[in-house]
DNA sequence: CGATTCTTTGAAAACAGTCAATCTGTGTGG
DNA sequence: CCACACAGATTGACTGTTTTCAAAGAATCG
């Protein structure tokens, strides 16, 4: 599985075989089953963590006890509460399985170890957190302009890989609407 | 006014006189009057550039010409579009003056430059990423899960130094409602 | 003071959420 | 292999919220 890790890395970091092997001498890999817990909320997250296999989520409780998701993440994508990983605080979010997944991870101290020791592994995951910034102020920006069917039209076109892999109530989630009228946008479409 | 920034990093990074001075030294200041322009979609944000006096906000142009703002920053705030300054892309975003206002700049060039000359500072800059990374995660979760009101509450709870120091349409742009409701919003929570 | 910007209010229409019922496909256990 | 439970998706009727449009009142600034 760390293959799926080196062939994802390749083309975005120039790193030696020495050194892909420091990387992977200091990570493990964690299978989970659909359903079961990467992180729960309250808990300390710890670790860095990319998806070789299967499809994950992140998600908040609102107020109203139910669940806001934050983030969809599979194969090649990263996985983590960023928050609870820099302040070192129990986590706000949940991460559990969409479907049995296979994740590589590193602990914090480690992983650490490695971006002091690799430069060109500390640049890329610097490139890695600014793409997700833009990420985050994209998401922002159709939050506050797009209406629902413009939200799932940007969705469906961004995440391409995602949209027909997850249950359409949790993209409603995602997207901040109700599942019923997701799918009236969805029907209406399809009657053209 | 370098010294406000002084002020701003003395608690923040431990910075040598000689450092400050270095950093001073490649600075420039930026004086901008109210509605005049930073930064104009289309234009390559190369800055980096903290505010020392005034209030400023960042807005992108939606496809129905409405704007919407995506960020606020007053005194001893940063404010930049990071997305051009990543990418060396046009911005998508536009920065304007909202009062008469002062900006402690420096050219990307020799921002970076010190980034790798004063090791805090780079150790500085990457904390203060991360919390903005953060803070756009509870705004997205703010506006996938919370009702008009309750989005108003939290901008109010969150930055209480801006709410009363920015037109209220503005804020209704933030936070992604009409003006029409947020006065609304205000004018039912006020007969209590 | 006149002009502009900002805020509020009212009424109607559009929109999205809720509740409840139904329909579908999947997978499990008897 | 069938029956059943379960998760997911859809639909209808209703309710409530938000937007839109229009107008008018404050506040601010030159």
């Amino acid at each position: 599985m760390f293959d799926v890790f080196r062939n994802y890395i390749s083309d975005k970091a120039k790193l030696t075989e020495k050194e892909l092997d420091t990387i992977k001498s200091v990570s493990f890999l964690k299978k989970i089953r659909k359903r079961q817990y990467l992180l729960q909320e309250g808990d300390v997250w710890q670790y860095s963590a990319f998806v070789c296999k299967g499809c994950v989520r992140m998600y908040r409780i609102g107020q109203d006890d139910t669940e806001h998701i934050m983030r969809f993440s599979v194969e090649t994508w990263w996985v983590g509460d960023r928050e609870s990983y820099a302040t070192g605080q129990p986590a706000k979010n949940n991460i559990d399985a969409l479907e049995d997944s296979e994740i590589l991870m590193w602990t914090k101290e480690n992983f650490q170890a490695l971006l002091k020791e690799i430069p060109e592994l500390n640049a890329f995951i610097e490139r890695l957190i600014a793409r997700s910034l833009i990420a985050s102020q994209d998401r922002i920006f159709s939050a506050i302009s797009y209406t629902a069917e413009e939200k799932y039209q940007n969705f469906l076109k961004t995440y391409p890989d995602i949209f027909n892999r997850v249950p359409l109530h949790m993209i409603a989630s995602y997207l901040g609407v109700s599942r019923e009228t997701l799918s009236r946008i969805r029907s209406q479409f399809n009657h053209k």
